[in-house]
DNA sequence: CCTTACTGGTTGCAAGATGCTACCAGCCTC
DNA sequence: GAGGCTGGTAGCATCTTGCAACCAGTAAGG
C-alpha cells in the first residue's frame, strides 16, 4: 500500500486541515466559491481544470462538509455547489494566503486581482494575530501545546 | 507535457501562494519550523515523510525563499533551515488553518496540540477580517476586483 | 587512529494522482 | 426533434509520491 500519507488523525488541527484541503484545487475552487461560483461550468471555466479532476475535487469537498450539493437556483435541473458553514470558515485562510501572495509575489503595477471591502472599494486591512487579551503577537510569541 | 498545472502566472494573488506552498508538504514543513525544527532529521521525524520527499520539499521552499540553508548553530559541519521574513509572513496562514482544524475537526476533549499565547499560556483569539477602517467584515461583505 | 553510529542525503522501483482527449447521457431551446 | 449546453465517465500517458536500500561525510568512543 503506497497510498498518498493520510494525516486525518494527526493530533495537530493544521494536519487534519491540510489533509481536507491540502491539495492542489481544492482551495482555489473554495476561492471561486466565495467569489460567486456555484455551477460545475463556472468552476472549470474559472479555474482550467480538467473535468475529471474537478469531479473529484468537488466530491471530496463534498464529503468532507465544506461543499454542500444544492437544487439549482435557476429551477433548472441541474445542481449546484455552494459552501456550508463550515466551508464559509474557511475564509481567513483564504484571505491569509491571497494577503502573502500579494506581498511576495506581485511586482509593484503587476495586474492582479483584489479583494476589496464591498461598501467602500477598499483593500482589506493585513490581518493580525492577538492574544486572548487582544495584544497584537509574532510568531516568537507563540509555542506549541500538546493538551490531552 | 502532461506536467502539474502552474499558477505561478495568475492573476490571483490566492493561486500563486497555493502554486509556492501548497502541496501536501510544505506548510506542515513551515509549520514544524515555526514550531523550532531547523535540522534535516528534525522534520522528518516530526513528519514522518520519506527523506527523498523531505529533500525535494526543502529545495523548492528554499527556491521560493520561504526557508534559507544556514550553518548548524551548534557549530557542527552540517547545516540548517531557516525561516526567511517572507517565510514568517506565512504565519497567519498557519494560524488559520489550524483555527479551522481546531474548530471543525476534533471532537470536545480530543487531544490535540494547540498554540497558546507564550506569555500567558491561553489560546489566541479567532483571526478577523476587517476592512481598511477596522471594521469587521464577512465574505459577502467582500467582492474580487481587477486591478492593472 | 579505528571502528561505529549518526546525518543527510541519492537511487530504483511500484503504485497512485494528474491531465488530456474522447465520448456520452440527460436537459433545454428553438 | 435537432442541435447545443451541462455535467459528467473512460482510457491512456505521464508525473508525483512513497518505501526501502544504499552511501558518503561527520562525529564520538576507545
Amino acid at each position: 500500500m503506497v497510498r498518498r500519507t493520510r494525516l486525518d488523525a494527526s493530533d495537530c488541527p493544521v494536519a487534519r486541515s491540510v489533509d481536507a484541503i491540502g491539495d492542489w484545487w481544492s482551495l482555489l475552487i473554495v476561492r471561486d466559491a466565495f467569489d460567486g461560483s456555484r455551477r460545475f461550468g463556472e468552476f472549470q471555466r474559472g479555474l482550467g481544470v480538467a473535468k475529471n479532476i474537478l469531479t473529484t475535487r468537488l466530491r471530496s469537498l463534498v464529503a468532507g462538509g465544506v461543499l454542500e450539493v444544492v437544487p439549482a437556483s435557476d429551477g433548472s435541473a441541474y445542481h449546484e455547489y455552494v459552501l456550508t458553514p463550515k466551508g464559509r470558515d474557511l475564509f481567513p485562510v483564504v484571505v491569509a494566503l491571497r494577503q502573502w501572495g500579494e506581498a511576495h509575489f506581485f511586482a509593484p503595477g503587476e495586474p492582479r486581482s483584489e479583494l476589496v471591502d464591498r461598501e467602500h472599494g477598499r483593500p482589506l486591512s493585513p490581518l493580525e494575530i492577538r492574544s486572548a487579551e487582544g495584544v497584537p503577537l509574532g510568531a516568537e510569541d507563540t509555542v506549541v501545546r500538546k493538551v490531552s
